[in-house]
DNA sequence: GTGGTCTAGACCACG
DNA sequence: GTGGTCTAGACCACT
């Protein structure tokens, strides 16, 4: 299940392929399982095909999925935990900034635990 | 002081924003503090004033900062810690988002926790 | 429709911002409705396209209006009617300021609330 | 008395004109009265003499207020209450902006009204 | 096509 | 000196 926000300043296509994470996180996709084509999608979500492809470009190239000529596209057999160095420092600078905002809402670091260990339990089958 | 990074996808007008609320938390800039013209700020940012002039009038209109006709640019007296909804569900968001990436590259729960609590720390005078 | 007053001090995109407001208080403009993209709106007020931008993204801010990436820009869904005491602050002191010069000129308080009823009235469908 | 707001994007000057002439309005100045010399008013104020200045001129221009040389300024003996069509047409312009954002926050006529009086009875002896 | 960002430079009002 | 506005034009990402 993908859902846009066709409003959001994120661009539809970092979109899918957030919500196709999330998805597999959540565990209701799992490795081998088959993922709409390219085609479906674009009309399923009513956007062009142009940015369902740029996404499942960007999916396999995460190797998220795997795309199989003449079969369909699939949920990769083995999502690897990889620590990324770049990516890492990327996803640290970005927390930071969404943690001022909310300190600059009034939370405090107890508040703040509190948001993010709900969001990380009802992001996964923990 | 204020870095930029030229070369992140992060718009310079928001990286200004960010890095004066960054500043006004850790406590580098305190209310009534002056902070550079717009001039004197692109020069030494060596980026166009129009760039400065935004990134200040969002400010102001955060209320982080207030300008004094003729006279200058100051970090305001009262800044206030007010929720805002449609703000906080942003944040959210972007938090899902985060955190997912940092799932991905196998953080558990509590290394998530151990990860943010040091980032709120090092941002603040706690 | 929109008419600018090229003479007037007011800036342009306040101008546009207020012209855009009024024709959605008249329900000239409802709920989903398209309006010009920043470009035609630009040729077609002979200004340039950066000033209709600044009043789109301050609309915007306001939540009177949406955009969707690649697709253009709408009237809202959901146009709130939220209070917001700063600004009704100032609301207040500029109608003062008025009600002094209409006061000025020999209006007595009957003619004042005739004159604003009659302005109230024909701003909107009441 | 008069009473600045300098974070105000209303120009000194301005809200010097508007602050004297409530005085007027509010009987606390009368024909006659000897106002402080554009130095003192400076000096009190914390501004510079040339703010002041401009000020007076404008309200001498308004025959709000005359200067006798040697002898200082006054409140002008005969403040005519002029209809001024142009003058008019503007804050009827303005007044309309105002209660285009009033009703934004959601103010019927009825509450509008009521506001209007409200301030209207504030601003003078009636 | 759309809006978003940035540059380079101008003019203005204000203090 | 200050910030605010506007122009003219460029480049970019997204759909």
């Amino acid at each position: 299940m993908i859902i846009l926000d066709y409003k959001s300043s994120k661009p539809i296509y970092e979109q899918i392929i957030e919500q196709v994470k999330l998805n597999v996180m959540r565990q209701y996709l799992k490795p081998g399982d088959a993922i709409p084509s390219v085609r479906k999608l674009a009309l399923e979500l009513e956007i062009t095909p142009g940015t369902v492809a740029k996404a499942y470009q960007e999916l396999e190239r995460q190797q998220i999925i795997e795309t199989i000529r003449g079969k369909g596209t699939f949920i990769a057999n083995e999502i690897q935990l990889k620590p990324d160095e770049k990516k890492l420092f990327e996803v640290k600078k970005n927390l930071q900034t969404e943690l001022m905002e909310l300190k600059m809402m009034g939370y405090s670091k107890r508040m703040v635990v509190e948001l993010i260990t709900g969001i990380y339990e009802e992001m996964c089958v923990c």
